[in-house]
DNA sequence: TGGAGCGGAGAACGGTCGTTCTCCATCTGG
DNA sequence: CCAGATGGAGAACGACCGTTCTCCGCTCCA
């Protein structure tokens, strides 16, 4: 096993654990022991635990919005584009062990003792929105737009992650829907 | 100093300690220093530090729904009233040390760990959600107008806490006002 | 006035955890 | 086959923190 493969074992195991039991209530000996990693090898790739929840959400936020990205490609319509995001949102709130979004959770957990974590947070959901922004503009509605939708997928993970349900996402799909058309 | 005054204080001191800057790293002896009630007494009073937390979850639910009622009062016209959720939202917003809301981040860094706190969160959401429903049957809307009102007001308090914004607040309710007047 | 209890200050205890260190087995090049 | 480097296992260290305990001064009533 060379760094390389170290680190990448090490984000997996890290990233897991994080978001299914919170970053506090993992310590660097769970993260060797599911990652085989040893604490050694460990604290050469990543200097500190802050290092370490940094770039699992770092890469968790590139592999996120590269799904989403995806999942809308798979339809060419500008205004269903815009409408997949909220059916890909259900995909992912279906998911085993899905409890909400990482960055919410992120926040709330060290966004007020971390600079570096809350800045994380903002910049991925800056890029979501930003993403959101495009997505509207290339169906060619008004920009305005944009912040309703990032509101209504906003609170559709909160809710999904509270509730476990998946209801959220059709929720704010449909409310969504009415936005578009109400601005044709 | 007998115990219910003691109670009080402990909770206002843990209550601003907690939203300020989380639950984890507040220690007993921070809220002992900020309360001025003795580790003895505070012991006496809650058994537990996960008890305080869970106090001060509970007195706060009464309190901030308390005051989202007050202001909603202030308006007559029942359409008027469910807008209203939204102008409180961006008071609240505006506030002095304005960190999200509380369940939220309570959630992202307790909910994994403790049942008890992933309930308090889960009753709070189901009970403003609850209101929000009642101030929409008021006004004749169709229920189904609930979740995605519910859904802009959770968006806002995520993106407003993120970005220290209070403009969330008015995005939601432009939304809101969209969603209402297409359900005519 | 005195002793009995209440309450506070802060030391102490026990456990946890981030981080580093020790020791040993295994490689590698000559 | 050997000297030195590499890396793993896990002990050790030091800090933090929830919780309890000790000690002491105060009060209150007989």
């Amino acid at each position: 096993m060379d760094g390389a493969d170290a680190r990448e074992r090490a984000l997996d195991a890290a990233e897991r654990l994080f978001y299914a039991r919170g970053v506090k209530s993992v310590d660097m000996d769970d993260i060797r022991a599911a990652s085989g990693v040893s604490l050694k090898r460990l604290y050469q790739v990543f200097p500190a635990k802050e290092r370490l929840v940094e770039a699992c959400l770092e890469r968790r936020d590139v592999q996120w919005r590269a799904r989403l990205a995806a999942y809308v490609d798979g339809r060419t319509e500008p205004q269903e584009r815009v409408l997949a995001v909220y059916d890909w949102l259900r995909e992912w709130f279906g998911e085993d062990g899905f409890r909400g979004c990482a960055w919410i959770n992120a926040y709330g957990e060290l966004g007020a003792t971390s600079e570096a974590v809350a800045a994380q947070v903002r910049a991925h959901k800056e890029a979501f929105r930003g993403y959101l922004g495009a997505l509207v503009a290339d169906a060619g509605l008004p920009a305005a737009l944009t912040g309703p939708l990032f509101l209504l997928a906003e609170g559709a993970m909160v809710r999904a992650g509270v509730t476990g349900s998946t209801d959220p996402a059709a929720e704010a799909r449909e409310a969504a829907r009415v936005l578009l058309s109400r601005s044709r």
